[in-house]
RNA sequence: GCCCGAGUGGUGGAAUGGUAGACGCGGCGGACUCAAAAUCCGUUGGUAGCAAUACCAUGUCGGUUCAAGUCCGACCUCGGGCACCA
């Protein structure tokens, strides 16, 4: 039969036999696969979708067997401007665009063979999913957790949308690369910021891979510190500063406020008045990219006012300077310009005096700041170290009511309104008399509007501000006329729960049942990209524990462990794009080659973690693999166990594979497999047992051929039976070949066997004709025997 | 600048501190064929040698160890992320 018509086979047998339908309840043990779902983009499946789904699928293939209750279930992410933006190019409503999209993802998926639950499918635009989306929006106003805002956004004018600072990175848009500008506007945001003790904590209970751990860490930024409390000079006015050394505040000569600072304009004086306002003016012309890039030359100006350094009542000098952020801490600072290369560089242009308070041993004045070394010109402070320096300056803050210990986070809050047609409605009604008011639950959801007009707007409103059928409705509080919020959600709101709604997919009065995610417990084991490890991760975290705070979820960490895959590059090591002409279509590969040949070189190609490049030749090569396989039937004699000089070399397969596929090891898993062939193809014949165990460990790789040759021996499928069990003793060589070493130099190589004395195997190292040539003459100081593994042995 | 990750044959990559280069690709030689494809057999890190074998070899330099790709210290290169975060 050919390979087409047997993966269409197996894969109707499947959809037939709903054999991978996962079961709420059922006593076998809950495991639950995750991989991010995908975009239902228009180009169609990516080979790196393959990848992460072959290899999810094998390892949930493989637990199958070993009888868990396996949860592997797939879904769409398809709100959002990529999708919204592909609608507007083929001029079709992103509805439609989405589901002839899903259609396609889902046809690519099906063919290729995955073992996704299918009947737990959705996506985040439908409207019984995203219902709840909103209801849970509600959730988060009703406990004070979204709120309205304006803020400086980021605003890209090219895509005419507000940008979270995560997706503006660098001052360009994330999406489009254009510059991004700042922009002052009314948004809805969430308030994560309070929970980023609570999502640092909580990495404790998660497995996650150590680099995602610190890509969490690093993006909610805690920092320990000190705040400063300063008096401003002649007025009742005083601001803080955030410092993580407030031991150095002796060598503070002067502060600096941002320039969007709000005691700035209460605190120049009239001297300095339009200098400063000139500087202010300057900056909100200045995007992040240009403050950025302009750190090479420090700019500022003198407000005129000067503040009261607590600790010896010195008057030093106020400036304004951008260097300075406005979101980061009190948006004020204390200059420390003898031990930080920043103050230093402003100082020096200023001509403010530096005063060293450290004494690193060291020339270079900035090095003390990240190093540790003794006060000097600190007053009380002289003579201690940075740890005793920083206590006992806080004590003295503290006595004083001048400052205290202080935590500060990098992370804020989450800006939570897009400007897009193609996002769930935020379901809030602005009335004039009764003000903000959250919609009736049993209204949800929100739909939509079906309309013509979905393109953004040049004014920076939603489009669907245009839209005044939808957007004129009745306050429900008062029933006057009021008007609907406009704005959408960031597309990453639908991906911050999925993994709860699959546990349970049709609820329709819950949006997942405690008792089904009880069951389920946690996301086993979550597969996705490198690029949404930071993100999406830390916004679905936070969205659970939000969750399980107000008593809807059963566990404050709700994904067990994450794991990241590595790309796969074109052939010539570069990113896949259109524009490089480098892209491989898994379609082309399923139909030249098949499914299982495409999923087995994925996964054969190299270390999962990381990237690789993709080479037809390769692919050709797992391809003879499986044709072996195939011809290996041939040589398929009756007989229910194993050939005895096979045994050995099957055992350690087994577990070898098995190892593997639970640690991301496909490469050598696969590697393995290819072994046993090889060894199966030196003798004349194999038995149904040698043969079938070899099918079955290779099943989880390549379904179909498997079940197919399986089935033409006259068996019941392999995915209905059971994963093959091990002997450890069975797995160990009776008779080795170990390396004889003098001086550590491979000289000879002896078998050994499992059972012999250490002195037997010391002899036949002594004896071997290369190993006497290079100890002749000299003394023997010791043998080193490690038995079935070395013989070292050491001479002068 | 800071934080990750990675440097191993022609190539993708293997190696609980214990015979470096498994397995695959490619190359070379051969068989089959009128020929090609497919398949099969052999060979394949470098240098020297007919060979046995020797020396060199896991980015660089040191160190620990009977033994280092692996551990420690310094450095170099590439990839990714963050970046005036006080």
């Amino acid at each position: 039969m050919e390979t087409k018509k047997i993966e269409e086979k197996w894969q109707k047998y499947w959809g037939e036999h709903k054999t991978f339908k996962a079961e709420t309840g059922s006593s076998k043990e809950p495991y639950y696969i995750l991989v991010e779902f995908p975009y239902p983009s228009g180009s169609g499946l990516h080979v790196g979708h393959v990848r992460s789904y072959t290899a999810q699928d094998a390892m949930a293939r493989m637990m199958r067997m070993q009888g868990k209750n396996v949860l592997f279930p797939m879904g769409f992410d398809a709100f959002g401007a990529p999708a919204e933006q592909y609608a507007i190019k083929n001029h079709i409503h992103p509805k439609d665009a989405v589901k002839e999209n899903i259609k396609t993802f889902k046809n690519q998926m099906k063919t290729l063979g995955f073992s996704f639950d299918w009947d737990r499918e959705f996506s985040t635009t439908d409207p019984e999913y995203y219902k709840w989306t909103q209801w849970q929006f509600l959730e988060f106003y009703k406990h004070g957790m979204a709120y309205k805002a304006t803020v400086p956004v980021n605003w890209c004018p090219n895509c005419k949308t507000v940008l979270s600072n995560e997706d503006s990175a660098g001052g360009v848009c994330e999406r489009c690369g254009t510059q991004v500008v700042q922009k002052e506007k009314s948004q809805w945001m969430l308030r994560m910021s309070d929970y980023a003790e609570d999502l640092l904590q909580g990495l404790n209970d998660t497995n996650f891979a150590e680099k995602v751990k610190l890509g969490q860490i690093n993006w909610i930024g805690k920092s320990i510190g000190a705040e400063v409390i300063f008096k401003i000079a002649g007025h009742d006015e005083n601001f803080s500063v955030f410092t993580t050394r407030c031991d150095t505040l002796f060598g503070a000569t002067y502060c600096v406020l941002a320039p969007e600072h709000k005691l700035v304009d209460i605190i120049t004086t009239k001297e300095h008045k339009d200098e400063v306002e000139k500087y202010k003016y300057e900056c909100t012309l200045k995007n992040d990219l240009e403050r950025t890039e302009l750190n090479k030359e420090k700019t500022g100006v003198f407000t005129g006012a000067y503040a009261i350094n607590p600790v010896n009542n010195e008057e030093i000098p106020i400036y304004i300077s951008d260097y300075v952020l406005a979101s980061y801490g009190t948006g004020a600072i204390m200059a420390v310009p003898a031990h930080d290369e920043r103050d230093f560089e402003f100082a020096t242009k200023f001509n403010i005096p530096i005063i060293q308070v450290i004494d690193s041993g060291q020339s270079e004045l900035t090095e003390a700041y990240t190093g540790d070394g003794v006060h000097i010109n600190s007053g009380f402070l002289n003579g201690l170290n940075k740890e005793d320096g920083i206590s006992a300056m806080l004590e003295f803050l503290e006595e004083n009511k001048c400052g205290k210990k202080q935590v500060n986070y990098k992370m804020r809050d989450w800006i939570f309104s897009r400007q897009r047609f193609w996002g769930e409605p935020i379901p809030m009604i602005y009335c004039e008399s009764c003000g903000w008011q959250l919609m009736n639950e049993e209204d949800l959801p929100l739909l939509l509007p079906d309309v013509a007009e979905y393109e953004p707007t040049d004014t920076g409103e939603s489009p669907l501000a245009k839209i005044t059928d939808w957007v004129n409705t009745t306050c429900p509080k008062c029933g006057g006329p009021a008007k609907r919020e406009t704005d959408t959600m960031p597309n990453w709101a639908g991906s911050s729960w999925y993994f709860l709604r699959f546990m349970d997919p049709h609820n329709t009065h819950e949006f997942a049942s405690m008792e089904a995610m009880k069951y389920w417990n946690k996301v086993n084991w979550y597969n996705g990209g490198m690029e949404h490890t930071a993100r999406h991760l830390l916004y679905a975290r936070f969205w659970v524990q939000f969750l399980y705070n107000i008593g809807l979820v059963p566990n404050k960490e709700m994904i067990w462990t994450r794991v990241s895959h590595g790309m796969v590059l074109g052939s010539d090591g570069q990113k896949m794009s259109k524009s490089k002409g480098n892209v491989i279509n898994p379609d082309d590969i399923v139909k030249e080659y098949g499914a299982d040949t495409l999923r087995c070189y994925e996964l054969f190609m190299g270390d999962y973690e990381l990237d690789c490049p993709w080479s037809t030749d390769s692919l050709k090569g797992c391809k003879r693999f499986l044709d072996r396989v195939i011809r290996l039937k041939d040589k398929v004699v009756e007989g229910d166990s194993y050939t005895p000089e096979l045994e050995t070399i099957i055992h350690k397969t087994i577990k070898k594979v098995e190892y593997d596929l639970r640690h991301m090891g496909y490469n050598t898993a696969i590697s393995a497999l290819m072994i046993l062939t090889n060894s199966y193809e030196a003798k004349d014949s194999v038995t149904e047992a040698d043969y079938r165990v070899l099918l079955t460990l290779l099943n989880p790789v390549a379904p179909h051929i498997t079940e197919e040759l399986n089935a033409q021996l006259g068996y019941a499928p392999i995915c209905e039976g059971e994963w093959p069990k091990y002997d450890e003793e069975k797995t160990i060589d009776k008779e080795k070949e170990i390396g004889v070493q003098v001086n550590g130099k491979i000289r000879a190589s002896i078998k050994v066997s499992i059972d012999e004395s250490e002195e037997v195997t010391k002899d036949k190292a002594l004896n071997e004709e290369n190993v006497k040539k290079h100890i002749e003459g000299k003394e023997i100081v010791k043998i080193i025997v490690l038995k079935g593994r070395i013989v070292n042995i050491v001479v002068k």
